[in-house]
DNA sequence: ATTATTACTAGAACAAAATTCTAGAATAGT
DNA sequence: ACTATTCTAGAATTTTGTTCTAGTAATAAT
């Protein structure tokens, strides 16, 4: 009765650290070994995910790999599928905040364009891995994780929007349907990145990423030609 | 003994009549309710397979659907990774062969490039749950799979860069390495549709043809601008 | 025509793997 | 100290994909 609830608790993820360092203090208090329990199930699931795919992978193997029982990834996960969710927002969300990082700062609208796929480009062959999971994979989300990334793909649109806005009415970028910029800038590199993630090309991402942003920079600015 | 030997048999999948006619005569012969019952099988895996993936959809279902015994299935398929499979193989090849067909008549660089881009969003406008299942899975293919998907890849490569060759050289289309063309002319496409299909974007591939074409066509295009 | 072989259908039986359940230990709150 | 909560454990259960055996239609061989 006073028992564990996962439906509340493996949904409070926040954000356990396979990206950025972790606190780690010598004498390892609970919440640390807890997080970094959760941390070592996301990391081996992720190298099993992206190696063998989500259904090929099981349970017993990511539990033996991450030396954890079974009460606690159902605990902290809620479901195999509750891990790939965790991976993938996860995912989502640095992927998003280092192209907003990439972005911002340049102050003309092709360092900017040129910014974003080249951070694609560098994201992807950086991280392979994540990059293959996020790219290859469609999660089958939960309806509050639907939600919750629904909200920071909003966000993040609107962000680009307000950089973009300014370049849009001063004629250097095309004017667009909101929904056009991404598939755009990004479209081009992520197709690159499929292929080369699913060895149908032997280029990477960050070998062509100048071409690409040349070519991706030239789909959007605003075009007055010779002739 | 003298039993069926799957491990030929569900090889041997003479395309099975998804998204062609059926010849169907009037006296059902045993070959036309075989070949009905693959089609059966495929056509309700994709609706399963595009709603909720692979791993979600269980093989009970599509057998109640299909009206098919568990025998039969497995004769046929093999496992439920085959008739993803079979439905992935299929998909492509009719993807493929639209897009060829849609560029190979075109006698300028504008319009042949334009013209896959448009095919491309009529493609998976018009069969939203074949594109959804294409586009977001990438299927756990065989070995044999594999290979005669990577041949064909090969070939259709080689048709599209046959087309593209004359025009790079008269100098309307930019000098690219070879991987980097289709990316360009439909990652955008792809892109858009994966958002559409998701239910990311309101506007389907179909509405926004022109702008992409438009703008894929400048990505590539041998570019000679004003100031 | 009869037999042999093959392609296919059928569903019970099996095995593997995901998930639930029960219980106990650690921690935090009062 | 006592209670509630979070977390860990692993045995038990259930679900589900797949195999196996057997039988039926069709085709080929003699």
């Amino acid at each position: 009765m006073g028992n564990s609830d996962p439906d509340i608790c493996h949904r409070n993820m926040t954000s356990p650290t396979m990206f950025h360092k972790r606190p780690a203090g010598k004498s390892q208090t609970r919440k640390s070994q807890t997080s970094a329990l959760k941390s070592r199930v996301m990391e081996v699931s992720l190298a099993h995910f992206s190696d063998v795919g989500i259904e090929q992978t099981n349970v017993g193997d990511i539990l033996q790999d991450a030396d954890c029982s079974v009460g606690s990834l159902y605990h902290h996960f809620g479901s195999k599928e509750g891990i790939a969710e965790a991976l993938f927002v996860e995912g989502v969300d640095h992927f998003n905040a280092g192209l907003l990082a990439a972005l911002l700062p340049r102050r003309t609208a092709s360092t900017g364009i040129k910014a974003m796929v080249t951070f694609c480009c560098e994201w992807v062959t950086d991280q392979p891995q994540l990059a293959a999971f996020l790219l290859s994979r469609e999660i089958k989300l939960s309806e509050l994780a639907r939600l919750e990334l629904r909200e920071k793909d909003r966000a993040f649109g609107q962000s680009t929007y307000d950089w973009f806005a300014p370049h849009v009415k001063s004629g250097e970028l095309q004017a667009l349907p909101t929904g056009l910029y991404m598939p755009l800038i990004c479209g081009p590199t992520l197709e690159c990145s499929r292929m080369w993630l699913s060895g149908r090309s032997a280029r990477s991402p960050g070998e062509v990423a100048a071409i690409l942003a040349e070519a991706s920079w030239q789909s959007v600015r605003q075009s007055v030609r010779k002739s």
